[in-house]
DNA sequence: CTTGGAAAGTCAATAATACTGACGTAAATT
DNA sequence: AATTTACGTCAGTATTATTGACTTTCCAAG
């Protein structure tokens, strides 16, 4: 028997012990932390506006006519929750409700001008940190960090990734 | 002039499209999503516990006898809002917190027993996932996610990061 | 064509997290 | 002795989220 298997499982051991992982934990949650500062810093200008109203614009500037079971889906919230937030965003006039024309009963969510328009300005800023992440890092870099990334969310999640 | 120049800068702008970045952005959200889910649905058995409860276990079990102005610059929200997560963890014996021996006027915090022991709860679903995640994705896969992540998040904090 | 169920919207009550602002106490520092 | 730091607390408010109940509209299957 060679050295091999003794190497060949300590490398595969290195990475998954307890400290490793909870660096990883800790990862997560100081770069999300990040992630977020940018738009909620825009957010305060806009009082009764958080963090819920960008990700409702996000996803329906991501998906154009979406209905709102849809979103519900993607966000996982309840319909409560979520009707709060577009009431207001349709009340001002960023996000138009439109009757579905195959059926009926749903609404085709997209944004209007002015929706596009603050999407736009927090897309920017999460945008730039995510770009200049991504350059220093490298391409290869890159991959690792969606493939992880993806094998962490629910599996059933990967349907909203396009 | 060779064709290696426009090959390269493709290369270079490829993971760079806007698209590329809304994935990045979207893969985040719904990467964070899961990486909750598990300790939350752990503690809504416990009734008035919370997310915030979870972090404070965790970095109070990775920095014994930390204080309280340091897990404060950790957590980053104010004092008012950590000391009702503390007060409910030290009535409940989940916290100990000691006066000091340097500077009487800080607490060392720590974990008794039973905190040790439900963070232990929360730690085994998440790291269980990271885990998982790790494994499936390969160690270069791996160090890619931790280079992207340090790069997200705010250099500031990185000190916190051992 | 009626009935069952799906999609959306709403009202009400409550929970968890977070904020600002204002005080107070104790202890270290200048 | 005066100031600053660390911690704790009270009060009020904001944002996001929940459960539960109920309604309207409308598609689709019996």
């Amino acid at each position: 028997m060679v050295d091999l298997t003794k190497a060949a499982k300590g490398e595969n051991l290195l990475f998954l012990t307890d400290d490793q992982l909870l660096q990883g934990i800790e990862l997560m949650f100081f770069a999300y932390k990040g992630f977020t500062s940018d738009p909620d810093q825009i957010l305060q200008n806009y009082a009764s506006y958080g963090r819920a109203h960008h990700r409702a614009l996000h996803f329906i500037n991501r998906n154009p006519n979406i209905t709102v079971n849809t979103l519900l889906d993607i966000l996982g919230v309840t319909k409560q929750s979520l009707n709060r937030v577009l009431r207001q965003l349709v009340e001002d006039n960023l996000v138009e409700s439109q009757v579905g024309k195959r059926d009926r009963r749903e609404r085709n969510l997209k944004l209007t001008e002015a929706g596009q328009e603050l999407e736009r300005s927090l897309s920017d800023a999460q945008r730039k940190r995510m770009r200049s992440a991504y350059k220093a890092a490298g391409p290869d870099a890159v991959q690792g960090f969606r493939t992880v990334l993806q094998n962490i969310m629910d599996p059933k999640m990967k349907n909203h990734l396009e």
